[in-house]
Formats: C-alpha cells, sequence, structure tokens
DNA sequence: CGGGCGTTTACAGCTTGTTTACAGCAAGCC
DNA sequence: GGCTTGCTGTAAACAAGCTGTAAACGCCCG
C-alpha cells in the first residue's frame, strides 16, 4: 500500500485535539503537518501539499468553509472535517465547499483511522485509474487535459473541452440543448443553441472521422445531442 | 575532501558543552553556529541551512525528538543527537524521529569528531547519488538545489526556482493558473496570474532549447500549464 | 551605492468566444 | 411539385481577452 507516504495536514486550533489525532496519525506511520489557524493552514497547505487535509470548522480565525473553499480552488486532495456542531446545515456547506468527509467530535480513533484510510484510497485510486477515455481513434487524457487523435495531440479550447467533458460524462445518454448550455455556459444562456451547434460542429471537424457523417456525436433533431463511444 | 567546508548546527543549552564541542569542531577549520534552545535552533536551521545538525534532547522549551522530525520535514542534512538518556526508547524515539546517530554524555573528543565525519560522508555520498530529474538538456537536482543545462549550472532564483518544482511535482497533469500561483505565492496572489506567466517566460527563456516553441512548458490557453518530461 | 531580485508597466501578437451570414434538409401545406 | 418554415451544420470575420516578452522600477541586502 502507498499508505505509508502519505501526508497529512492537520489544522486544528486545540492543543489537546491536534495532540491527539497527530498521534493517532502518525502511529500509522504517516506524515503529520499541523497549524493552529487558518491563515497559517493555507500557508502550509502550500508549502507542504499534503495528500490530505484534516481541518476543525471551529478556528478562530477564519471560516473553515471558507478555508475549504480556497483550498479547492488549486488542490484535489480530499478534505476530513472536523467539528462540534452536527448540524445537517453546517454538515451541507462544509460539503458542498469541497470537503469530502465530515467528523462530529468527539470521535474515537477507530473511526478517524477508517475515515482517513478511505480518502486515501479513493485518492490514490483516482491517482491510479488510468484516466484514458477513448472512442474511434481518439484519446482523452482527463488529468493531463490532453486530446489525441490518432497519437497526435488535438488542440481544445476551453469551451470545446468543456462541451466534450460534458458529453462524456453522460456517455451514451441523451442531453437536451439546455442541459448541455448548462454545462457549458452555466446559467444562463440556456436557450440560444445555436452556439451549441457551433460548439458541436468544431468538435466534430477535429474529432470525427468523418465530419458529414457522425459517429459519436450523434444529433437528435428538436431534442440536443447523445454522445457514443 | 569537502569537509573544510562543513557548516555545522549546534542546538544545546548547557553552556560548558556548547563551548567544549564548539572549540572541537572549529579545530577542523569547520563552520559552527549555535542555538541555546529548540526555538532559536529551528530559527537558524532554516536561516543557515547547515550540512549538519547536532542537537542535545534535553532543551529547556521543547522536545529534542519534536525539533529533529520538525528539522526533518523541510531538510535531509544529517542529525546527531546528544543526549545524557541511553534508554533504547529514547534512542528509537530520536532515530524514528530522523536522527542519524545518537551519542550519549559523556562522550570523547574523538569519538564525536568520528562520528560528525561519518555522518558528512554519508551525506556526501547521498548528495553523489541525489536523483537527477532531467529532460531535454536540463537536469535538476533537487537534493543539491541545482540546474544544469547542457552541463552548465543554471541560475535560478527562489520565485523561479518554487515554480519550476510546483511544476516537476505534478508533471504531466494540467496545472491552473490557481494551483500554480498557491505553490509559489502562497494563499493570496491566487488571482493575478501575469506573475506567473513572466516567471513561465523566464523559466523557459533558460531552460527551453527554443523559448518561442517550448516543448516541455507547454501553456493549456485559458487554463493554465503543463510540465511534460 | 551597486547588484540582484521581485514587481510593475507597456506593448505586440495570437487565441478564443461571439457574431454574422449562408447553405442544406426534412416536413408540411397549398 | 413548388414553396414555406423551422431546424441544423459550416464558414468566415471581428472584437475582446489572453499570452509572451522586454524593459523599467523599487526594494532589500551586502
Amino acid at each position: 500500500m502507498s499508505q505509508a507516504e502519505l501526508r497529512i495536514l492537520l489544522i486544528e486550533d486545540e492543543p489537546h485535539i491536534r495532540r491527539f489525532v497527530r498521534s493517532t496519525l502518525e502511529a500509522q506511520q504517516w506524515t503529520v503537518y499541523e497549524a493552529d489557524c487558518g491563515q497559517r493552514g493555507l500557508v502550509e497547505a502550500g508549502s507542504r501539499q499534503p495528500d490530505l487535509l484534516i481541518v476543525d470548522l471551529g478556528l478562530p480565525d477564519m471560516d473553515g468553509v471558507a478555508l475549504i473553499r480556497d483550498f479547492r480552488h488549486w488542490s484535489q486532495a480530499p478534505v476530513l472535517v472536523l467539528s462540534a456542531r452536527s448540524d445537517e446545515a453546517d454538515k451541507i456547506a462544509a460539503l458542498d465547499a469541497g470537503a469530502d468527509d465530515y467528523l462530529t467530535k468527539p470521535f474515537g480513533v477507530g473511526e478517524l483511522l477508517a475515515r482517513v484510510r478511505a480518502l486515501s484510497r479513493r485518492h490514490a485510486r483516482q491517482l491510479e485509474a488510468s484516466p484514458l477515455l477513448s472512442f474511434g481513434e481518439v484519446s482523452v487524457d482527463l488529468a493531463r487535459r490532453e486530446v489525441r487523435r490518432g497519437g497526435v495531440e488535438v488542440a481544445l479550447t476551453p469551451m470545446e473541452y468543456k462541451l466534450l467533458c460534458a458529453l462524456l460524462r453522460d456517455a451514451g445518454k441523451a442531453l437536451t440543448h439546455r442541459m448541455l448550455m448548462q454545462a457549458v455556459w452555466g446559467p444562463g444562456h440556456t436557450d440560444d443553441s445555436h452556439y451549441l451547434r457551433i460548439y458541436m460542429s468544431r468538435l466534430r471537424q477535429k474529432l470525427e472521422q468523418d465530419p458529414a457523417q457522425p459517429v459519436h456525436f450523434i444529433t437528435l433533431s428538436g431534442v440536443g445531442y447523445r454522445f457514443q463511444f
């Protein structure tokens, strides 16, 4: 297992809980970095680049949810929340902000370790899993954000890439114009499906063998589109 | 031998032992920095970047083992422990924390020097064997913090080096502007990606064969960058 | 006070999103 | 059939924003 190299950043202001969690985690041979407030937490996160973030929501200097949201802007590492509050609203807020798990105080050693293991496993799978999607002579590497066709890299604009991702995410399903517009342009321009046709055309030009007779990017007239592997 | 340039940080609270060790080491033409407590020791370690750390476990303000562990988090330099305690548990704790050797008081001059020489030798070997990352005609030695291009050392500023490290750490993956800004400038200036472009340009000037047509430092327009070996 | 370094400013060139225009194409209606 | 109408696909053009680079500025430190 790669757990031996797990590097965890713990952001917790209460010293006794910090010691408790730290010793529990270090007993598993994991590396633990500490921060006692949100500001230092973010600095440590930037310099340490941890594999897992454990953060107490009740920090003295900043809102834990805001911290998570900031962290999520630039890191994919899993986030485990510790909190004295068990309100569902708090949990929702934290999870929506990007947290992956939420542990209510008081908690036991066994549960903490089990949750950390679960998170690290999930993260490891993400890294290990061959992120290569392929159809026809095209392969898509989501981590590298790279699209190849017959081995040659194809340059997709951000919009084109977003659209392709939306199609791949729900491959095989019928997607209405509104759904796709929503996915690419966000709430708003969900009406003018003209953009969508232009970008679908460009995707076909770049990825279909014969753009005039698409095999993977199927038109559902009057409805929308469907992607087919 | 490069021992002539050995720079040693001594963290010891007892003045007479400090004087004794210092004079012993300086007789070998080595440079000795001093700290009389753990806090100042860590500060000195960070600013002096010593080649070797000698630390007394019985410091007044902090646990010597914790100090070693902290030091180990960001430095590979060898650590020699001085201690009045000879319990096996203490040694194991210190060595597991990252210490390389454990010397029990009282100790003789000869043994101290021999152990220091052994440690510096081992460290030198480690440095020689330090893993080289290389791409194109460039090689990066993270342990030595040295970048060479066609065998000639390239001088990188701290910012440039940080950026290069961030790129190397997640080589092959797409890194957004935010991710890179966070890694180099920390939380805060994660918005203005202009700095980033300037430094990416400087890295390309220094490391790419043809900066106008970068092969390793790939631009992902509207997204960020990706480093490629 | 001089040099190195991070930051700011300025600008040219290119990429991209959006707009505009126009050509099939199928279905329906006279 | 001929025509209209609505939907669809493609091409070209343009403005705005993004990107890369050079140069100047200010600041710290020896």
